[in-house]
DNA sequence: ATGGTTGTTGCACAA
């Protein structure tokens, strides 16, 4: 069984003791990090390493990040998009190869408002995703594409539709990307696991969101056809919500059975 | 109530 994981923690930094306790008590065998918001050099690699895991980290200090701690072998990393493809000037994708599936770790651009040029920036960076993942594996391959999407894929996904009108998320053109990357051969594992439950993974640390029950799901764990039929079960994580310090997401955690 | 909280080579801006 590979246990794989998705977390934004939002500032590994400030966040480091409860992700490094996290792991020793969820033991993920593939765990996936955005909004790391450092720099290489302050990524604790060396934390990691002392729990059994070999990391690729791709920062660039106040913003963005993203990361990949495997315990079942991490292979033949890739920072940024594949080459061939127009690099991102942001730090929010990293891919590598661990326990035979290719993983990549996304940090997908929020969007700010659909009349911001950063809205139009997202539906560009998500196509360019697309590109990435045709360049760089096969969708018959056992492949994972996993993080913070800034989308939630349908109207369930959201706990009030109607606050969120025209906003940023839960747009067509939003959904049309995700649906393209589905077209291209993945699957919303934790949705065909729960077809039909309000499942949350990022609250507003406003307004007692968390406590209200107010979320998004925006967290996916997206797998290819091989993963998804391999796939026994998945859950959000809500206590790592809870407590001092959390940060705004929960952990997305997936079980895959191992190739027979 | 168009509000509110958290993070950052922060004192404005992103989420």
């Amino acid at each position: 069984m590979t246990r794989v994981v998705t977390w934004n923690v939002n500032s590994l930094k400030a966040r480091r003791e409860r992700v490094l306790e996290w792991i020793a008590d969820v033991q993920p065998d593939v765990l996936c990090l955005q909004e790391t918001k450092m720099t290489d050099d302050a990524f604790p690699a060396l934390d990691f390493e002392a729990l059994g895991y070999e990391s690729v980290h791709f920062g660039q200090g106040r913003w963005n990040g993203v990361a990949i701690i495997s315990r079942v072998g991490l292979a033949d990393p890739v920072a940024n998009f594949a080459p061939g493809i127009e690099p991102d000037t942001d730090a929010r994708i990293v891919t590598a190869t661990c326990g035979g599936i290719r993983v990549s770790s996304v940090y997908v651009p929020n969007g700010r408002a659909i009349d911001d040029p950063h809205y139009t920036y997202k539906l560009s960076w998500l196509d360019r995703l697309r590109a990435h993942l045709a360049s760089d594996t096969d969708p018959s391959a056992d492949v994972i594409v996993t993080g913070d999407f800034n989308i939630a894929p349908a109207d369930i996904d959201v706990y009030d539709v109607s606050q969120l009108a025209m906003s940023t998320h839960v747009t067509p053109a939003e959904r049309e990307r995700l649906a393209a990357l589905e077209d291209w051969g993945l699957v919303d594992i934790m949705r065909r696991h729960y077809p039909h439950d309000r499942i949350y993974s990022w609250w507003d640390y406003r307004s007692g969101d968390f406590h209200m029950g107010r979320g998004l799901r925006i967290d996916l764990v997206l797998g290819s056809a091989s993963v998804m039929e391999r796939a026994r079960w998945s859950t959000v994580d809500r206590n790592a919500r809870k407590g001092p310090s959390p940060s705004d997401h929960a952990p997305v955690v997936v079980d895959i059975d191992d190739r027979a």
